[in-house]
RNA sequence: GCGCGGGUGGCGAAAUGGUAGACGCGAAGGACUUAAAAUCCUUUUCGGGCAACCGAGUGCGGGUUCGAGUCCCGCCCCGCGCACCA
């Protein structure tokens, strides 16, 4: 029978030499694969009992884009180690909820129709079908009769809902804007969607157009979203990229007021406002900049500067973002007018730059160029003076500068007036108070982020329930009118009008008004894909209730997510507006937490050979071709063993065949197993060991080393080809089963049990058994190993050094005295002469 | 520039401050075979030595410690993210 499977195996790992049909009791895993997945499916092994089930786990992973290429490996990896973590918990006991669905709305699906010429309609469900087929091959523990599909009038309805809650809650708004502006694919793109200037879908130059959109109020939670990532199990580096991204800064407001004959104006509003982080250096502000497109630029041109200043911000306008963004050459122009700093009651020049942005802070800053790297940069271009207000320790107020001082914490106010000497740290809050008392000034945050734009002049998306209306104004559409569905029409072309497709459907635009009756228009802007997965999660296990976007009871039950594995490319955008919906639909009274996802865990990349997969190097790795070869179980053992689960790893085609080998000896063991004697004592010492260390290590997401761990027992298992006893084997089956579900649910039928691995609970952890009698015990000199010695596990401090001495290849390096002794017990003994 | 990762054999990688290189790939040798494949056994960080053994070794330079891949200080290189954010 050994031979068999041997014969089997070899026609399995070379597909050049066919197979001889159905003879041998070998691993075959295509036969085993298919013959558990129908078995899964009919059984609904997979289906979670929502209602009824105890323990409930909600172990979540991001949903894929159902694209044309089919699933990505990438795609595999992650919900491979969700599944794990899935199969896991369930065999720990809970009833686990792993569903999966399609995140399929989008210009990338868009796209994708507009070059193939097939209409989305058409292509995404084609596209979903292949992926189903790719996903069922790999054996994922996935409901799939609690799916979603974000295209789908049934899901789409509550995206709109959800538009109407935030519409209702004053959150969403309409705005005329400066918005990014994509010349190829002639939409707006949301400031995530900009990577350095161009689109991230087809990387064009991004320009700045004027148009109506609709934002989330997601600014007025910055702070929330901020102080809760303290609570949040995350891995360290999503939150850190959240904090970055939401950007705190604590500084002041300060007023400068504009000079007229050289004294400050008494006119109302004749001033311009400033944010800046360091109020502490305002005495060194020698000259203002204003944004080219703030409103006080008009009042403060002097006629003689007129035609300049015009012709810098029509400059300004016309560039794109890239050049202004990236070009870090300073330019810029003299308004002609001046402002009187509030603290040395001078009058500076106010110069109009590109390198101060409208968009942060007040659109103005008071320009401090002795500690202020931009600023240096610029008064030394145009000659503007440049005045020390910090010391650093052991400088003069008058050592020259030859550069930007810009330490915050080290150093004391020089030519400050009454802060003369005052260390930099605590002055921050001095001046602010003193310029506040002045009335000039006033403490406050800003964030970077910015509200949300969730317009988009495209097709394929959710339309923005929403209808114009001459008398009455925009008119939110009722909700029992959801879905505002989204018509099939041929033309989804988007052109460059800046209007949606859908404006040119009359039979849809024209809508009566929901409020007066008369005839209206209604929004032809279809919504942000990311509002679709902004709340997603809700929707899993409530699939099916027609009535409401999730079930109270349900949702009680199930959310908040415990486990949520995903890419890191979505540690800013997607999971700050998830976190956000789910507040907003806190505060609302409809959800009973604040915060989706209890513990989130971003999985690594996977590169191949070295090198970064891509279409275009044709070095993508295809999932179906591997599983035709190796199995799926090989292949998803294969890839939780390249690397860290959270660091990702190098995919060598070559090395799946060690995993495959490893499943083949757990095959061959499996059906070798004798029930006759006795299970071997050191055998099962390392089962116990192995036994703890896959239960230590699959929690931390470590499902490299478990692996190994397992591979390392059958090495023990299977020494010199000896026969194995059963109590040695079945436990593993249970250990491997989250790996490679398929041949452990065969071998556990084989062993004669008729339910599910999956139901069999987890193998227990004896500690007696585990422990070890007899350890190597490392010997140092100095620190430097000398020797090992093989003593009981127990062995004291003196009995280890008598042995030790008594080694001459240890004692001939202990010269003279000993000085000390450290004995660490059942491990090392270091002695120092 | 700022932030976050990372740098360990031929390669992918392991190591609560306690024997560096587990596990796997690859390579070399052996058993079995007419032969090959598969399987099993052995070797495999580098240098020296027949060997026991000796020396060196986790990007570089310092430090703390009986003992450092791991902790601290200063650098270099690679990857990812953000980037004139006042």
């Amino acid at each position: 029978m050994a031979q068999d499977a041997m014969c089997q195996r070899l026609t399995m790992t070379s597909p050049n030499n066919p197979a001889p049909s159905g003879d041998s009791g070998g691993y075959d895993p295509a036969a085993i694969e298919s013959k558990w997945q129908d078995r899964w499916s009919t059984r609904g092994t997979n289906k979670t009992d929502i209602e009824g089930g105890e323990r409930p786990f909600y172990a979540l992973m991001m949903f894929p884009y159902p694209s044309a290429e089919g699933l990505h490996v990438g795609n595999l990896f992650a919900f491979t180690g969700n599944d794990i973590y899935g199969r896991f918990h369930r065999q720990q006991g809970h009833t686990v909820f792993e569903p999966l669905g399609y995140d399929a709305f989008g210009i990338h699906s868009e796209n994708h129709a507009l070059k193939v010429g097939i209409h989305p309609m058409r292509l995404i469900p084609s596209n979903i079908a292949n992926f189903r087929r790719q996903l069922e091959r790999a054996g994922l523990m996935v409901d799939w009769s609690r799916s979603v599909d974000t295209t789908s009038p049934d899901y789409y309805r509550w995206t709109q809902w959800v538009f109407l809650q935030l519409l209702k809650r004053g959150l969403a708004y309409k705005k005329k804007g400066a918005v990014n502006w994509c010349p190829n694919d002639k939409t707006v793109l949301a400031n995530e969607q900009v990577i350095g200037g161009r689109c991230e879908r087809c990387d064009a130059l991004v320009e700045q157009r004027f148009l109506e959109q609709w934002f989330f109020r997601i600014s007025d939670y910055a702070e929330r979203l901020l102080t809760n990532l303290e609570t949040l199990d995350w891995s360290e580096t999503t939150k850190t990229a959240q904090r970055n991204w939401i950007g705190r800064s604590d500084g002041a407001r300060v007023t400068f007021k504009v000079a007229r004959n050289g004294v400050a104006s008494t006119v109302e509003g004749d001033e311009i406002t400033v944010f800046t982080t360091r109020p502490d250096t305002i005495f060194g502000a020698t000259y203002m900049v204003l944004a080219p497109e703030h409103p006080m630029v008009d009042v403060l041109t002097t006629a003689a500067e007129q035609e300049k200043v015009t012709a810098y911000r029509d400059a300004t306008s016309r560039q794109d973002l890239v050049s202004r963004k990236t070009n870090k050459e300073k330019t810029g122009v003299f308004t002609g007018s001046y402002a009187i700093n509030p603290a040395t009651h001078q009058p500076i020049p106010v110069w109009i730059a590109d390198y101060v942005l409208m968009e942060y802070g007040t659109g103005a800053i008071m320009a401090v160029p002795g500690h202020d790297e931009r600023d240096f940069e610029f008064a030394q271009v145009f000659g503007l003076p440049i005045v020390r207000v910090v010391a650093a320790e052991g400088e003069g107020a008058d050592a020259p500068l030859d550069a930007a001082y810009s330490d915050d914490a080290n150093g004391r106010l020089v030519n400050s007036g009454p802060f003369e000497d005052l260390p930099v740290a605590g002055a921050r809050q001095a001046v602010t108070t003193w310029l506040a008392e002045h009335g000039a000034a006033q403490a406050v945050t800003n964030y970077r982020l910015h509200d949300w734009c969730i317009s988009r002049q495209r097709y394929w998306g959710p339309p923005i329930p929403v209808i114009y209306c001459d008398t009455c104004g925009p008119q939110p559409v009722p909700e029992s009118d959801l879905p505002v569905v989204l018509p099939d029409i041929p033309d989804f072309r988007p052109d460059d009008s800046g209007v949606s497709p859908l404006a040119r459907h009359a039979e849809w635009y024209h809508v009566p008004c929901p409020n007066c009756g008369e005839q209206g228009r209604r929004e032809t802007d279809v919504s942000d894909t990311f509002l679709d997965s902004g709340w997603y999660f809700l929707r899993y296990p409530s699939v099916g209730h027609d009535t409401e976007p999730f079930d109270a009871e349900l949702t009680r039950k199930w959310l908040p997510v415990n486990s949520y594995i995903g890419g890191n490319e979505h540690a800013v955008l997607h999971l700050l507006y998830a976190r956000f919906i789910t507040m907003v639909l806190h505060d609302m009274g409809y959800l009973h937490f604040e915060e989706p996802f209890t513990r989130f865990r971003a999985h690594g990349l996977i590169i191949r050979e070295g090198a970064k997969m891509s279409k275009s190097k044709g070095n993508v790795v295809n999932p179906d071709a591997f599983i035709d070869q190796w199995g799926a179980d090989s292949f998803r053992t294969y890839l939780m063993f390249l690397g860290p689960y959270e660091e990702g790893g190098d995919f060598r085609d070559a090395g799946i065949s060690g995993v495959r080998r490893f499943l083949d000896r757990l095959w061959l063991a499996a059906e070798l197993a004798t029930t006759e004697g006795a299970p071997d004592q050191g055998v099962l010492r390392k089962l116990h060991q192995t036994i703890a260390k896959v239960t230590n290590d699959v929690p931390r997401l470590s499902y490299n080393t478990a692996i190994a761990a397992m591979m390392e027992y059958m090495n023990v298992l299977r020494k010199g080809e000896r026969t194995p006893h059963r109590d040695e084997v079945v436990p593993v089956i249970q250990l491997v089963a989250p790996f490679a579900p398929h041949i452990a649910e065969e071998l556990w039928e084989r062993a004669g049990h008729s339910a599910s691995v999956f139901d069999s609970g987890w193998p227990t952890f004896d500690a007696d058994l585990a422990r070890e009698d007899e350890v190597q015990l490392a010997v140092q000199v100095n620190g430097k190993l000398r020797g090992t010695l093989t003593v009981a596990r127990d062995i004291t401090q003196e009995a280890a050094l008598e042995l030790a001495l008594a080694d001459p290849s240890i004692a001939k390096h202990v010269t003279g005295t000993i000085r000390k002794v450290i004995f660490v017990p059942g491990r090392l003994l270091n002695i120092v002469v």
